[in-house]
DNA sequence: CTTGACTCCGTACCATAGTACGGATGGCAA
DNA sequence: TTGCCATCCGTACTATGGTACGGAGTCAAG
């Protein structure tokens, strides 16, 4: 009842097999210890759970890799304390600058949506302008300009 | 004055060279019409523009098939308001998600920092449980413990 | 008119995140 | 024991968004 095939543990991590394969291959999840007569892997449900957590984070934005980061940093009672919590708190600085740049984009979808009038012709929208005109990097072109 | 070069082009829509030719063989940008002795590329301020709308668009989280759909409902006369500015709600939506589901996962973080001062044995972590119950899908689950 | 930088084009390559294929076994049940 | 589905493994392929390469052609300055 525990330990399941590879397609049961695919149904309950909500993915595919081949996905599970994937992750194997990329040691995000340990293979499993087959019955050593070459049989079929046995999946503990923790490693279900590992899978649903990588789903998880993935949904949150994190790549495959940065979900592995995660999931290194759950409690290991032989894990060095302090290495563990650097960890964390570089993971919580990626995660605010993520917050930060998502609240960014939000706010600038919010103003184009609040100037556009949402029925009639496009050139009665100003999305289009505001798009294309906003936040302008000047930077660059300024500096191209002296180089003219 | 008006048209540029490629490399010219790409330092004012802040690109590299070959992404405008990228772009080019997507179709997100029409090649320019070159002198017909097979000379190089000119561009007009028109295409740098669509280029700097293009990475606007990226910025604001969609992706190039959907920064030249955009593009076309501009270049479409026919093409209404309502389209496009459905277009952002829905953005918004998806951002304003992932914005709720990071402020869970810096909470979850923040926890584990707290309960870890850096020395000694580390405590469960809160990580796994924050995103492995997290929105849990049971459909999934329950169809699979029914089959049991 | 030569040099050197820029550009052209096709093609190959990179990372990310899988998905599909196909031949060889494994496991189970009638 | 036969049959069949599941699983095994390596390899190839998909899509996205570029980046790099190499040999040839072009342009402009000296």
């Amino acid at each position: 009842m525990n330990n399941v095939t590879i397609s049961k543990a695919a149904r309950r991590a909500g993915v595919g097999v081949e996905t599970i394969r994937f992750y194997e291959r990329k040691g995000l999840i340990e293979q499993p210890v087959k019955p050593l007569a070459g049989g079929f892997r046995s999946y503990p449900a923790e490693t279900v759970e590992r899978i649903r957590f990588i789903r998880q984070a993935q949904e949150l934005g994190f790549s495959l890799r940065e979900a592995g980061e995660l999931l290194s940093l759950r409690a290991d009672p032989e894990a060095d304390a302090a290495t563990v919590r650097a960890r964390a708190t570089h993971k919580l600085e990626d995660v605010e600058d993520k917050i930060a740049q998502l609240e960014q984009i939000r706010r600038a979808l919010m103003d184009l949506i609040a100037v556009c009038p949402g029925a009639g012709a496009l050139r009665a929208c100003s999305i289009m302008e505001a798009l294309t005109d906003m936040k302008e990097d000047n930077t660059i072109y300024e500096k191209d300009a002296r180089a003219e």
